[in-house]
DNA sequence: CGTGAGCGA
């Protein structure tokens, strides 16, 4: 499976880590006496190496699929509210985890190779049983992160119709990992965040000028069709691009980057909802 | 300045 894509992106899977995790568990939980048992070391799995705009309710989104979760449990900085990018999950069947750990361990989400391992359990308190109240997935959001989440629920939307669509050919456990929900569906239109503030903005055509700006940076990924960057937000510029090539060698070059001392982000926006905003 | 991988309250 090295190597493959799905969803045109690669695919790594890394079994010498998985089996390393592996043998360190079995020989752990046949040294702690036979508290753990084969199976039930592949309920809990260790998720790293997650992007870090990525929620909760994201990962729920990406392992579910494998199988009933009880739980996702991402890992924040109490201060910022901010991931830390890794997470810690539960499956309430074990052989769902052992598929999620075979198919996810390496997949390339959102640009990072996600590490799937099994836990790595700490010596006293292993079994708080942690229920998980789910609905808190509008907190501590920074209105970066928060445009960042609104793309993603409109990614959803799709994808659950496209999921609707393959139901009947649809096994029991997929083979391959559903789609995940992740703010990386490709498309020719682009969203810039965070690309400027408009109350350190003085001259009068700042707005105008900085569309010209963009838009002959941008020009380096394919022809812009269209640019629009709205003075009334935190720095968004939206931009259309050729063709489809184009916008992922954009969101790929300028998602994360510094721009005049602010980290942009650059995601996908939908076609549909683009030429719905601009018309 | 810049989330590097990271095994939790």
């Amino acid at each position: 499976m090295s190597g493959k894509k799905l969803l045109g992106i690669p695919v790594l899977v890394q079994p010498s880590e998985a089996e390393k995790n592996r043998y360190a568990m079995q020989q752990a939980a046949n040294a702690m006496g036979g508290t753990l048992t084969g199976q039930d070391v592949y309920q809990r799995l260790y998720v790293g190496s997650i992007h870090f705009s990525l929620t909760e309710d994201d990962i729920r989104q990406i392992f579910e699929p494998f199988g009933p979760l009880d739980f996702v449990n991402l890992h924040k900085d109490p201060e910022t509210g901010r991931s830390k990018g890794y997470a810690f999950i539960q499956y309430k069947n074990a052989a769902d985890g052992k598929q999620a750990l075979e198919k996810m361990n390496g997949f390339d989400l959102a640009g990072r190779n996600l590490k799937v391992g099994l836990v790595t359990e700490k010596s006293s308190s292993m079994n708080i049983v942690n229920l998980d109240d789910d609905d808190s997935s509008g907190v501590g959001l920074t209105s970066l992160s928060r445009t960042e989440l609104m793309q993603k629920l409109a990614a959803r939307r799709t994808d659950m119709l496209e999921e609707e669509h393959e139901k009947d050919t649809q096994p029991q456990l997929p083979l391959a990992p559903a789609r995940p929900a992740i703010p990386t569906k490709a498309s020719r239109t682009v969203m810039l965040n965070n690309m400027f503030n408009p109350a350190e903005e003085t001259e009068p055509d700042w707005i105008q000028d900085l569309e010209a700006d963009v838009k002959q940076e941008c020009e380096q990924y394919g022809r812009v069709e269209h640019i629009h960057a709205n003075e009334d937000s935190l720095g968004e510029v939206f931009l259309k691009f050729d063709s489809v090539a184009a916008g992922e060698q954009a969101v790929n070059a300028l998602n994360g980057r510094w721009f005049g001392g602010k980290q942009i982000s650059a995601v996908f926006v939908p076609e549909a909802i683009y030429d719905a905003k601009f018309k």
